[in-house]
RNA sequence: GGGCGAUUAGCUCAGUUGGUUAGAGCGCUACAUUGACACUGUAGAGGUCAGAAGUUCGAAUCUUCUAUCGCCCA
């Protein structure tokens, strides 16, 4: 906004679809209000405050997820530039192998190609066209949120720095003999048709049937031995059956041959302690080439290895099954094991099971060579960082899980069969031994040989995600070192989903400590997970997932962002409905509408923007020059507000952030100090009390708006150009962050309470007696002591303004007759309310309030004259108990002659 | 089977190291509409804090058990 179009008020109504496209993410980015720089850390001693945003995979759309991961991080990230920190806020993009090449595949498909089609060359060309046309889609979505990353440093996973960084963590790992090659059981999706890492394996329970087979025993006609399995069809590929050494039902069949169904191969029943003497009959059928730990098994005993389905999924034996799928084939063997008499029995069996992530199909534990990283070596470091409390997770609570799979890791797979993504630096020789290097031409000299083939390979999206923190800051190996490492390296704040704690958090704290030697960061916040109002977990397929783009052109982006951070608590589940944003909304209406009136007031006690610029620059608020006791429990609850905000912040405690922000404007800003401003003190005939009071609005305004700016970016920063002319260019996201001064509310505020209490009390004895809020009572107000004679009456014209009424102050006076009475703080106050109310009415209200009154007392006599509270409780406590009891005696007293006095 | 978390007003949730007569928003009831705001204000109704036992002078808060629900790992 220039200077010459500021008006001095805000339009009549809050349009948040016009404030919001005006202070744009566009705006913001050419003004460079977000750019961080190393000098300033290096140079001139700034401390550095660094977020790395989880690279949001670039096939992806903008989800309510990403709404509350990405507003989280905004808001640490505002909140640190307030405060004076250089905050770097990284952003970037994941090149999401398998759900990229998957969409690229399917589009190729339509035009009835495959990639085969085109080879591996030409495909990839397709891919990098397809990411420059709808790679972006993401961040731009996520620029509509508001957020402020330095976007020129804006990092995709296969640009030339990362995947330089890829190849030379690869081959560092590789000589340091962290990575090896080897033939292992992998999870295979036989959909996409590449090997994917246990973490990528979802299990979910199934339906299955628990098929009894009968093996008859090869010299003992007749007889036979019965397993129990869930695969039938890879009964094909059986090579064992074991028992266990201790089952004493099957001790003399150990070392006997046994037929294979179907198959007719011959093989030995073995004893192996590794079989659940309890799960189905005790006998396992051994299949080493489709379960892990039948592969563990088979070693043990030199088992051969005989494989029946393919990477496809189909079945590859020799028993006429070649080429069904694996699950037709399994209903078919049942079938034609039914036939020949050797299905026992079948029983309903529920089970978990591994499903791929992505193509949501059965994975297939299938035999091949893959690459691994050892992970042992590297969990030993990461799992003490964080038992050291050097990285700290919030809620802690995620510690346990973390600590638990560290303890029993396994090796990662690393390899995928794929073509989009890094491929290995890995070439073969002619002797099919393995060269890892840099490049081919280096390959070729290790090796001696320019005969050389390259790992077909590409590795798991994951290997270039967990060198984010260092990748992102321009990291492309072990050697490497650059200023923006020097000055950004750990980085601070992660916020994810704890979805991915072992995907991603575990193991960047792996390779930071690898790599870097040094944490990636320091504090990890969970989020929540978002659900919808029933609790079920939101799904594109349900359609319970609200496009968030929507909400925000209904609500506003302010909208959106304040009520996901206000439902959002650390470390629970949150249950979301569009129709929430409403209290985001109302909020940010609720801000517009309190600044307008603070404008309007400033206009009438300040002749021109000028004049009160002027006031404005020289207005420091101090203790004794304000009198009223609105503007002091202003005061006191402001600065007691900020205390919390900002040890909310240093305690991850976001929810409260918002919430005390809220309570106090809303409870103390808007229900009290601003109507006092409109009523009293701003009525008042003493002008520079008046404009006093309006600097006074205006100030803690400024510092709410502030406050706010981490939640609501928009909305405050437009509010904040109106308080006073601003140079071009300038924004709230660096004006600073209010300090709590402790002498503000270090005090005793509680007289300057009182008018609020009497006020309250006032309202709701009218109320009660249905007084017509047309008609102005004489109210008296019979104070208990000297201070409160004060307070009261300085307080005068507000208790009258607030309450209708007129105000009579005294410090002894008869009781009106005709009066409704209460107690307040053991003072009195009487309406008088001639012909309005009925003396049942009140007695009986009277009698009410006394019964609970007594009993009240009661309890607080029995409490003080227990023995062991007087002797135990802390003095402040016991003294607080006894203030309580002397106030309500006192309250009970006077509300007993009152009752006497209706006779 | 192991681990983690939840259970507070009709609904959604706050309640920080034990010391309140247990709070908010939505919803509900009554009243209020030309002076910031009905996306509002004022007043009000509504809870044996899942259940049981224990520790303590004192428990929504700490311990144990039980029940129900959810998540993660076998």
């Amino acid at each position: 906004m220039s200077e010459e179009t500021a008006p001095f008020n805000l339009e009549k109504t809050y349009n948040h679809q016009e404030v919001e496209s005006r202070w744009s993410s566009a705006l913001w980015e050419a003004a460079g209000s977000f750019h961080a720089e190393s000098s300033r850390v290096l140079s001139e001693g700034k401390t550095p405050y660094t977020v790395l945003m989880p690279p949001p995979n670039v096939t992806g759309s903008l989800t309510l997820g990403h709404v509350l991961n990405h507003t989280l991080q905004d808001i640490f990230i505002r909140y640190s530039r307030m405060t004076g920190r250089e905050a770097l806020w990284l952003p970037g993009t994941d090149h999401a192998g398998i759900a990229t090449q998957t969409v690229v595949e399917k589009k190729l498909r339509n035009d009835g190609v495959s990639r085969h089609d085109l080879g591996r060359k030409d495909f990839l060309g397709h891919v990098w066209q397809w990411r420059e046309e709808y790679g972006g889609l993401i961040l731009r979505q996520l620029r509509r949120l508001g957020i402020s990353c330095d976007w020129r440093r804006n990092l995709f996973t296969m640009d030339d720095s990362a995947s330089e960084a890829v190849v030379n963590a690869f081959i560092a790992l590789y000589r340091d003999g962290l990575i090896y090659r080897g033939t292992r059981i992998i999870n295979w999706c036989p959909v996409s048709q590449t090997a994917l890492s246990d973490e990528e394996v979802i299990m979910k329970s199934r339906k299955d049937k628990l098929v009894y087979v009968r093996y008859p025993l090869l010299k003992r006609p007749g007889e036979y031995i019965t397993i129990a399995t869930v695969r039938p069809e890879t009964i094909l590929a059986d090579v064992a059956i074991a028992v266990n050494p201790a089952d004493p039902r099957y001790s003399d069949l150990v070392g006997e041959l046994v037929v294979v169904p179907v198959a007719g191969r011959h093989i030995p029943v073995i004893a192996d302690d590794y079989v659940d003497i309890e799960f189905g009959t005790g006998a396992l059928k051994i299949t080493p080439a489709h379960d892990p730990n039948d592969y563990e098994v088979a070693r043990r005993h030199n088992l051969p290895i005989i494989s029946v389905v393919g990477r496809d999924g189909r079945m590859t034996d020799d028993f006429g099954y070649a080429g069904m799928d694996r699950f037709d084939a399994r209903e078919k063997i049942m079938a034609d094991l039914e036939e020949r008499g050797s299905l026992e029995r079948v029983e309903e069996y529920e089970h978990n099971v591994g499903y791929s992530e992505r193509a949501d199909v059965v994975v297939e534990p299938y035999l091949s060579e893959q690459w691994f990283v050892r992970m042992k070596p590297l969990a030993e470091k990461a799992l003490q960082v964080v038992n050291d409390g050097e990285i700290r997770f919030h809620p802690p609570h995620w510690i346990n899980t973390y600590r638990h799979w560290m303890e029993n890791i396994q090796d990662w797979c690393i390899s995928r069969q794929l073509w989009w993504g890094h491929r290995i630096p890995a070439w073969y020789d002619p002797e099919g031994r393995v060269w890892v290097a840099s490049s081919c031409e280096e390959a070729c000299r290790l090796a001696g040989t320019d005969k050389l083939v390259q790992e077909e390979d590409v590795l798991d999206t994951w290997f270039s995600s967990w060198l984010w923190p260092l990748t992102t800051l321009g990291w492309t190996g072990p050697h490497c070192d650059n200023d923006d490492l020097r000055a950004f390296y750990p980085t601070d704040t992660l916020v994810t989903g704890p979805d991915i704690i072992f995907f991603w958090v575990a193991r960047m704290i792996m390779a930071g400590l690898y790599f870097r030697g040094d944490v990636p960061f320091r504090d990890v916040y969970f989020t929540s997970i978002i659900r919808d109002m029933k609790g079920r977990k939101l799904s594109k397929s349900l359609g319970n997932s609200p496009d968030p783009l929507k909400v925000i052109d209904t609500y506003g982006t302010d909208a959106l962002r304040f009520t996901i951070i206000y439902i959002a608590p650390l470390g629970q589940d949150v249950l979301f409905g569009e129709e929430k944003c409403e209290l985001g909304r109302n909020f940010a209406t609720k801000l517009w509408n309190a600044s307008r009136l603070v404008f309007m007031q400033r206009e009438k006690y300040f002749a021109s923007p000028e004049e009160f610029e002027t006031a404005y620059a020289g207005f420091v608020p101090e203790i004794g020059t304000f009198t009223f006791s609105e503007e002091r429990v202003l005061m006191a609850r402001y600065h007691a507000m900020l205390d919390r905000y900002h040890s909310a912040f240093e305690q991850f405690r976001v929810n409260d952030i918002l919430r005390n922000v809220y309570d106090f404007f809303w409870g103390d800003y808007c229900d009290w100090y601003l109507e006092a401003l409109k009523t009293s003190l701003a009525g008042s005939s003493d002008q520079a009390r008046a404009r006093n009071a309006v600097l006074l609005a205006v100030h803690v305004l400024e510092g709410m708006l502030q406050a706010l700016h981490p939640v609501m970016p928009f909305i405050t920063d437009e509010i904040w150009h109106h308080i006073m002319r601003r140079p071009e260019n300038s924004t709230i996201a660096l004006s600073g962050m209010p300090e709590s001064l402790r002498q503000w509310f270090d005090c005793d505020i509680s007289l300057h309470l009182l008018p609020r209490a009497v006020i309250s009390e006032t309202r709701s004895l009218r109320s009660l007696f249905a007084v017509p809020a047309s008609s102005t009572a004489p109210l008296t107000l019979r104070a208990r002591d000297k201070g409160a004679f004060d307070a009261l009456s300085a307080n005068r014209e507000f208790i009258a303004a607030a309450t209708r009424c007129s105000v009579e102050v005294a410090s002894s006076c008869q009781r009106p007759e005709h009066a409704a009475a209460s107690v307040v703080e053991g003072n009195e106050l009487f309406i008088q309310l001639e012909g309005l109310i009925s003396f049942d009415k009140e007695r009986a209200r009277l009698q009410k309030e006394i019964g609970s009154i007594t009993s009240y007392v009661a309890a607080l006599k029995k409490k003080l004259s227990n023995q062991g509270f007087v002797a135990n409780a802390p003095g402040d406590v016991i003294e607080k108990e006894r203030s309580k009891l002397a106030e309500a005696e006192r309250n009970l007293e006077k509300l007993s002659v009152n009752l006497q006095v209706l006779g």
